[in-house]
DNA sequence: CCACAGTAACTTGTGCACAAGTTAATTGAG
DNA sequence: CTCAATTAACTTGTGCACAAGTTACTGTGG
């Protein structure tokens, strides 16, 4: 039962000092971590609606909706329903939230150094938490099938 | 710049899917997942000054002090001053607090099975964060005094 | 065509998490 | 001893994160 032995302190301790390390490097973009996680899959593929955000980041509509506001009031993005469907709503680039990418590259490079781990071992670690997110969403959806 | 290929990602998505895994069994004792590792330390101390508490679980007094207010509300500790350095708030449990442990006992139990790893797996990767933790915080600290 | 189940998004309320600023008690240099 | 610096805690404000409930649109069976 101790603290210091459990994984689950380790992550939720892990996750908290990785996004303090981006926190420096972030300011000066004018962007907090979820923020730029969604701008990271903006610059990848130009629009998004709510939904692909949200099932991309593993979040909620009410975590994402104000999240695409608070960037839309920012000027990044900008928010428009679907035509096709009007239940969708898409994010789509401004020119200025595309400009922001060039300032954006030093970000990665800069947390890499941070990270203070070699390229594999970096993979390594990655491949083994997204193997653990995989086997805990299994397990929630065997709970709640039961 | 892909999102899928970072490890920082990894880190934010295997935290939450932690934290979501254990909300079913935490929510039969009436805690939260902070509040649950609050417990965790004063099971094992008794009781504890806030900057303690903040110190083990690298958070913020900002943070610390309302979740303890929460827990004082919920019956599960009491918060006193000091009398050796009244500047100190301690923490101490109450019966009701003692009493809990008992049936939290099953909550690591259940949440090794929700992993899906062996021990030693387990160990391994816990210990790869720690070091990742202290990493970060050396050049954090680093980066101030520059 | 029409009720209706299902889906996409939004809203409200609670609880972290952290920065920045405030207050009160303690410590220590001169 | 005195007062300036330090320390412990608290407060305020912003931004996630998620549960639960609401609204608007879509597509399908009858």
């Amino acid at each position: 039962m101790l603290l210091e032995d459990q994984l689950c302190f380790a992550i939720y301790a892990a996750s908290r000092a990785v996004t303090a390390a981006y926190r420096p490097l972030l300011d000066e973009l004018g962007l907090t971590y979820p923020q730029y996680l969604v701008m990271l899959l903006l610059w990848k593929h130009g629009s998004l609606t709510v939904k692909e955000v949200a099932t991309a980041l593993h979040l909620d509509y009410g975590t994402v909706t104000p999240l695409l506001k608070r960037l839309q009031g920012a000027g990044l993005i900008a928010r428009r329903r679907r035509t096709d469907d009007e239940r969708g709503v898409e994010a789509v680039l401004t020119d200025e939230g595309r400009d922001l990418q060039a300032r954006a590259l030093g970000v990665p490079v800069g947390m890499a150094e941070a990270f203070g781990l070699e390229a594999d071992e970096r993979d390594a670690l990655r491949d083994r938490l997204h193997a653990l997110v995989e086997s805990m969403d299994a397990y929630a959806g065997a709970g709640r099938s039961s």
